[in-house]
DNA sequence: CAAGATATGTCTGAAAGAGGACATATTGTA
DNA sequence: TACAATATGTCCTCTTTCAGACATATCTTG
């Protein structure tokens, strides 16, 4: 851990490291039908693992009281499907992206790419 | 217009737009300070003119009833300088960024980064 | 067999946020 | 001389959001 060395570089590092996970946090508030396709995508999953991996990846306490909810409505406006799974007797919804999510996906990889670049004043 | 051509292509890429404004005006909404710092970090701005180019860059209609306490706030948390300008007898309060808001935006970028690759779930 | 984890759902009171009004002053323009 | 634009601020009400409770059922592990 050679950046920690000095207090200074520490205090530095910690400072963005503060800044990095509340950015994270807030866009995995108020971004959380993107992020939820951005882990579909990789794998279809049901709404126990998504809350899992969302917690484990992004840091953020996933309430199910707003996460089911949430996968109804975006089955619903076409953005996922579903498909029941049985694992013993327990019932699983397996959701995995449409077309409509993989071009959401796309708009949102063209807006972080937007966001990247400085925006030039006149 | 070549995109246009058909009725097929447009109503594809009218729907990545749509996708796309929906997203910047979300991104614009809640991580309004940062969008906030990415104007002012090309040159200084005061209140008024962050407001009309946020409106016509973001195409987000931003109150100043909102933008004014926001701007007060970053002030104070030290994301802002600010000094006044006297525009003949009208007084602008001119806001420049400082070192802990060119962190901020560093982990931004940053996270912006981690957001463009495909999250890899085991 | 009991407790914790898996799995999915609804509902409600409280907190946060947004929209628009209220407030004031100057400058440019028709 | 009005009216629109520039410029900055506060405040209140309405709406949306959110955390946590309520609800149920199965599976796994000690």
């Amino acid at each position: 851990m050679n950046q920690y060395k000095t207090e200074h570089v520490w205090s530095m590092n910690y400072l963005s490291e503060q800044f990095k996970k509340e950015i994270v946090q807030r866009i995995t508030k108020n971004l959380l039908d993107i992020q939820i396709l951005r882990l579909i995508q990789t794998q279809p999953m049901w709404g126990y693992k998504i809350k899992k991996q969302a917690e484990t990846k992004f840091g953020v306490r996933l309430r199910h009281g707003a996460l089911y909810p949430l996968l109804n409505k975006m089955e619903k406006d076409g953005l996922l499907t579903s498909r029941k799974e049985s694992k013993g007797g327990r019932v699983r919804k397996v959701y995995t992206i449409t077309s409509k999510s993989e071009e959401c996906l796309e708009a949102y990889r063209s807006v972080l790419r937007e966001q990247m670049k400085n925006s030039d004043v006149e």
